[in-house]
DNA sequence: CACATTTGACCTGT
DNA sequence: ACAGGTCAAATGTG
């Protein structure tokens, strides 16, 4: 799979520890319709909620506790109801719903996360404001950070746009790390959300330069399906559409190219 | 035995 | 009354 790549060094835990979303760092894959946008966190009986499509609903980083089950009308699919099993001697809140979306192969499930983890307290999460901000000197020299928008998928018709952010140690290492993640509305800054979209294609595409230039620095290994980097090889700069050649592990969250294209 | 899951009952909002 | 969310006893598992 795409998840080992390099040296071996895929690490995705850094971000999935700071995010205050269950999967590693950022809200998981779905459907998404503008770029630089993506599902928003909603209120749910007053409480922030997260709702995600993805594949693999039960392993997202958190440990979770069934607690019931219910056959919904107009489903052909049970909700199933999770809740933090630290909720009572870490007094976490945090719950979530899965709801098996469709019978294809694999199956896809939304996931509605409602309230966020207080059981491991952790550094907050990368704010909005650090999207496209400069790493600073200290962070310049353990690693480069890249957040970018793009379309998904093959076509640009089928693509919904989403959020990426690619992260790299310093190029002197020789090692990369590469992570695919998306990024809420809210983890964006309003300053980005509030350009028209041809800014935004804009500022993409310069986030895309920017990678290229981070590809050269460490290019990737020839011939390695199972490479990170193959799932940014199928770049179009000037259509800003990508595809995946194969699953990529994300976190605890793999990612499947027929999703990655919804 | 401890803990998680299952599942029907119960509760609550519309 | 109905649908959806939660509880809790029964059951399963290591």
């Amino acid at each position: 799979m795409a998840s080992r790549h390099l040296l071996q060094t895929m690490q995705f835990t850094d971000s999935a520890s700071r995010s205050p979303w269950p999967h590693g760092g950022v809200p998981p894959p779905t459907a998404m319709s503008s770029p630089f946008s993506s599902r928003k966190p909603r209120m749910h009986d007053g409480h922030p909620t997260c709702v995600n499509l993805t594949p693999i609903p039960h392993t997202d980083g958190h440990l979770w506790r069934k607690y019931g089950e219910k056959k919904i009308k107009n489903s052909s699919f049970p909700r199933l109801y999770y809740r933090c099993s630290y909720r009572d001697d870490r007094n976490c809140m945090a719950t979530k719903v899965v709801q098996q979306e469709n019978d294809a192969d694999p199956p896809l499930y939304r996931v509605t996360y409602i309230h966020q983890h207080t059981c491991n307290p952790s550094p907050p999460a990368p704010t909005a404001a650090d999207v496209f901000a400069e790493p600073s000197p200290a962070k310049a020299e353990h690693q480069v950070f890249f957040r970018f928008s793009s379309t998904g998928g093959h076509t640009a018709a089928s693509a919904d746009p989403v959020v990426h952010q690619l992260r790299q140690p310093a190029a002197t290492t020789g090692v990369a790390q590469a992570q695919l993640t998306m990024l809420s509305d809210d983890e964006q800054p309003a300053s980005i959300r509030s350009e028209p979209p041809g800014r935004r294609l804009s500022m993409f595409r310069a986030v895309v330069d920017g990678l290229r230039q981070m590809r050269s620095l460490v290019p990737p290994p020839s011939a390695r399906v199972d490479d990170g980097w193959d799932s940014f090889s199928a770049f179009d700069l000037d259509t800003c559409e990508f595809s995946l050649d194969d699953e990529l592990l994300c976190g605890d969250l793999m990612y499947f190219p027929d999703n990655v294209q919804q």
